[in-house]
RNA sequence: GCGGAAGUGGCGGAACUGGCAGACGCGCAGGACUUAGGAUCCUGUGGCUGAGAGGCCGUGGGGGUUCAAAUCCCUCCUUCCGCACCA
């Protein structure tokens, strides 16, 4: 007998695929795309690129094994399946890995995408390997320079000064991740400063209405977190701008943003952000300056880090001036605050400590009175809070020791008292306006995205710098501009490109005078944002992608990836898809039809990665126990989305089930192989046949549904070693059943598998003498008649509790169940004397009867 | 604080629209075959209790709806993830 030898077999299998080409996808002849009607059409199965680095591990191979899944599920359903694979070529790592090692990032990083790619062809995954990309490769990234210069043009682009980290050591910028807790990861006693330069943006809040509102379409086909992170992240909030004259300064307004216009009557104070323009000019020659100057500046100096603004004290001073609140005419102090951010809103609010946190934290803590002017709902007569609550009039400062926050009904409001919230933002945001010192508006959390990093190993962003014209497009016939082959990359002093005379120096388009080209690269999230449209039409000389490829392939139907990448390049990605539709480039604007979020392979409880030692390499894993092991053991340790705790020992249970399958069939291939004719009426079969074809219908059944709706391949992998064991135990089968019967059962449980496991399953279909190949296969249907029970289980409970088991015909009319289970003994003894209040029968399950 | 997800045996996890909780696998225990086995096969395996048939308890805690709740409702607790002074 054979042993199951999965080198052997995978090494075969792999062959054959590249052989038959099997898995290249192409577009059906433009006649064929209307008329074709059996089959399914398009299905587009896309994995995030990888970024190759280190060794490719089981974390990355659990994702690719979900996809290749689907992919090969999808094949034999019908659709037209485009799987492609490529590469995110450019980014830091190679450059940092080139200066360490005295090399080219080209060459570190060609030499990990031959190694990432040779595992992924040791794990048989069904990619067509013709519509392969590297984002690193001039006829890549020429393509981010034309959509550079096409956002650019469309005013999408554009200049503008901001800040970056710095180390004064290597006097060079630092990406976020070279920060380590504020100082350099290069050198650890250097605190990183920011510094303030000219960088490019997209204009990325242009979309960030549609960006939000496209969201609703995704729901239930995108996780309910990815959506949630991107709606909080883009952050839109409804509200009103409203002006606040300033008192002595002859027209000179304050505007502020705020959400509950309906507490403006409760506005004890302006605050401003300390970099609001007006600070100075506010204070200029006053006491007040002279006396917080120095408090100022540290405001202004302190860091922007999100943890340290989340917990620094709030901090402020008055400036010495007032505006007048213009629903009330009052007075009120303004003063500059530590927790205004002068990136949101208008860098300036309206205090309300009454009825918001913050705003209550900060005028406790500086005296300033705290007005209640909403009361909750439900209260008939002014609340307890509410009479102590105005500390204008009671002069005490304690009464109240919490803001309410809720909507309510307005007291203390001049017209609109006694309106509810809801009431009264409508109506004095309409009364703003037509007074003519506010407006609704909503703003956004989402800031412009800047594409400008300060490094070699990305796309060069195509303009030029001439004395004369200033900032020159590069013309699109010139692109694409190519990296320099020899920067000298030392990671310290000016960027990389600054440093290269060859390229920083060219002409002006305009004029042809000297000029200098800009040195910056674009951010590695522009190259990821559109290849999935470059696998459709790769190797295109002349357009980013083929009109006519993208309007049969896209959108993505399934897209797989790590929840890591829930915001930034999903948003991007979404970001540029509305760009593109907007330029005529694409009819659809949503990239993503479904996403799914895989779970994270664990070892030791945290995810695997090199940095931390914890890897299993996936091709360690190939050879040790086969490609089919590998994916199975992902496959089955949880649901995909969730994440797995490595255990070798789970590794050693899947390989043992293959060896059990592939034993299974070698005992039965002969007599499978001997059979004749397909037709098994339910009528012909005996008894052990029957439960045999029953129990692989109804497997099918379940495991057809876990494919298509939920994808817990666990469970679909647990119904097929139940089917396993079933025909175990019915062993011997050659006396009692036909040999129909064994082909059919051992075919469908092949056909089952194939997706998961698809080289041990090409084998096994081979083995039951197919010499076709499982590309040719569709999945099959289960029988209605031969997966239906004859016989069923009924329980019969007394009050809920379970009193005994039958096994009856299946379908029994209600009145035959009860029959039969007050005739069972236990049930009978125990209702004797007792009256029945009620029988629950549900057919096919369970008889309960109530008694007392 | 806000938002999202999740709490089921020793472990990973099953249980479709409320209907026998613990499928399947790992681990463990016992056995068979074997020179041997970390190969293979068989049996057992939620807890307590009982000689046994069986009984009682049991899906994070508490309460509720129901003939019936892991599943629905209320409430509390815990864990993980994301955002975090966003006006």
């Amino acid at each position: 007998m054979a042993e199951y030898n999965p080198q052997e077999i995978e090494a075969k299998w792999q062959a054959r695929w590249e052989r038959d080409k099997a898995f290249d996808a192409d577009m059906p002849a433009a006649e064929a795309r209307t008329t074709q009607k059996s089959e399914r059409g398009k299905y587009y199965v896309l994995e995030m690129l990888p970024y190759p680095s280190g060794t490719l591990h089981m974390g990355h191979m659990r994702n690719y094994a979900i996809g290749d899944t689907v992919a090969r599920y999808r094949r034999m359903r019908g659709h037209n399946v485009i799987h492609p694979m490529g590469w995110d070529a450019f980014g830091l790592p190679a450059e940092n890995a080139a200066i360490k090692n005295q090399t080219h990032p080209r060459d570190w990083t060609n030499k990990n995408i031959a190694e990432f790619k040779s595992v992924l062809h040791r794990f048989g995954f069904s990619y067509d390997w013709r519509r392969e990309i590297s984002t690193c490769e001039p006829e890549y990234y020429r393509w981010n320079q034309w959509f550079f210069l096409q956002m650019l043009e469309r005013g999408l682009a554009y200049r503008k000064k901001s800040r970056v980290n710095w180390c004064p050591r290597c006097a060079t910028v630092l990406a976020n991740e070279q920060v380590v807790n504020g100082r350099c990861w290069r050198h650890e006693d250097t605190i990183v400063e920011t510094r303030e330069i000219e960088q490019w943006f997209f204009k990325i809040t242009a979309y960030a209405d549609e960006l939000v509102e496209a969201l609703n379409d995704l729901e239930g086909v995108w996780p309910d977190r990815v959506i949630a992170m991107q709606r909080n992240w883009i952050g839109k909030s409804r509200g009103a701008r409203v002006r606040f004259q300033i008192a002595d300064a002859s027209g000179q307004s304050i505007e502020v943003f705020t959400t509950r216009i309906d507490t403006i009557y409760g506005a004890a104070a302006i605050i401003l952000a300390a970099a609001h323009p007006l600070v100075d000019s506010l204070m200029a020659g006053s006491e007040a300056q002279k006396k917080n100057g120095a408090l100022l500046e540290k405001m202004r100096r302190a860091s922007a880090k999100a943890e340290d603004v989340a917990t620094a004290e709030k901090d402020g001073f008055f400036t010495g001036r007032y505006a007048i609140n213009p629903f009330s005419g009052e007075k009120l102090p303004i003063w500059v605050g530590n927790f205004v951010l002068m990136e949101y809103g208008t860098g300036a609010i309206m205090a309300v400590p009454a009825h918001d946190e913050r705003d209550f934290e900060f005028c406790s803590k500086y005296q300033i009175p705290i007005p209640t002017v909403i009361v909750p709902q439900t209260d008939t007569k002014p609340s307890a809070r509410a009479a102590s609550g105005d500390s204008r009039e009671t002069g005490d400062f304690t009464a109240i020791h919490e803001a309410f926050i809720d909507y309510g009904r307005l007291v203390n409001s001049g017209p609109y008292s006694g309106l509810t919230s809801e009431e009264a933002l409508a109506k004095m945001t309409a009364d703003a306006e037509s007074r003519g010192f506010g407006k609704e508006e909503t703003t956004y959390r989402l800031r412009d995205w800047g594409i400008s990093r300060q490094r070699y190993w990305g796309t060069p962003i195509p303009v030029v710098y001439c004395p004369t014209h200033e900032m020159v497009p590069v013309p699109v016939d010139q692109l694409p501009v190519v990296l320099p082959p020899n920067p000298k990359l030392t990671g310290m002093g000016e960027s990389p490109l600054a440093a290269t005379p060859e390229f920083v120096n060219t002409t002006c388009p305009k004029c042809g005078g000297p000029a200098r080209r800009e040195t910056d690269t674009m951010d590695t999230f522009v190259d990821s944002s559109w290849y999935f449209l470059r696998y459709l039409s790769p190797h295109d000389a002349k357009e980013p992608f083929a009109r006519a490829a993208a309007n049969y392939w896209f959108p993505v139907d399934q897209y797989i990836g790590g929840i890591t990448h829930a915001i930034l390049h999903l948003l991007y990605a979404r970001f540029f898809c509305k760009v593109l539709r907007d330029i005529g480039l694409l009819q659809q604007a949503e990239p993503f039809a479904r996403l799914f979020t895989q779970g994270m392979v664990l070892k030791g409880g945290t995810a695997m990665s090199k940095s931390k030692g914890n890897v299993v390499g996936a091709l360690d894993m190939a050879e040790k126990y086969g490609a089919d092991t590998g994916r199975l053991y992902t496959l089955f340790a949880a649901p995909p989305e969730k994440d797995i705790e490595w255990s070798e020992a789970s590794v050693e249970g899947a390989a043992r089930y293959l060896r059990r399958v592939f034993a299974l069939i070698e005992r039965h291939s002969a007599e499978a192989k001997s059979a004749h004719g397909t037709n098994l009426e339910v009528s012909s079969l005996k008894e052990k046949e029957r439960a045999l074809l029953r129990k692989t219908h109804q497997t099918l059944r379940r495991v057809s549904h876990d494919f298509e709706t939920r994808w817990h391949f666990n469970s679909a992998i647990a119904l097929t070693m139940e089917l396993v064991n079933e025909i175990h135990a019915a062993e011997p089968l050659e006396r009692s059943v036909r040999p129909e019967v064994i082909r059919e059962v051992l075919e469908l449980l092949t056909l089952m598998l194939a997706p998961m496991i698809p080289h041990l399953a090409e084998e096994m279909w081979e083995m039951l003498g197919h010499s076709g190949g499982l590309m040719a296969a569709r999945w099959p249907d289960y029988r209605a008649e031969l997966a239906a029970d004859e016989m069923v289980e009924v329980v019969a409970q007394i009050n809920g509790r379970v009193r005994a088991k039958m096994t009856v015909e299946a379908g029994l009319a209600e009145e035959e169940l009860v029959a039969r289970a007050k005739a069972e003994p236990r049930v009978a003894s125990e209702l004797a004397g007792k009256h029945v209040v009620k029988s629950i029968v549900v057919r096919d399950k369970l008889v309960n009867f109530v008694v007392r």
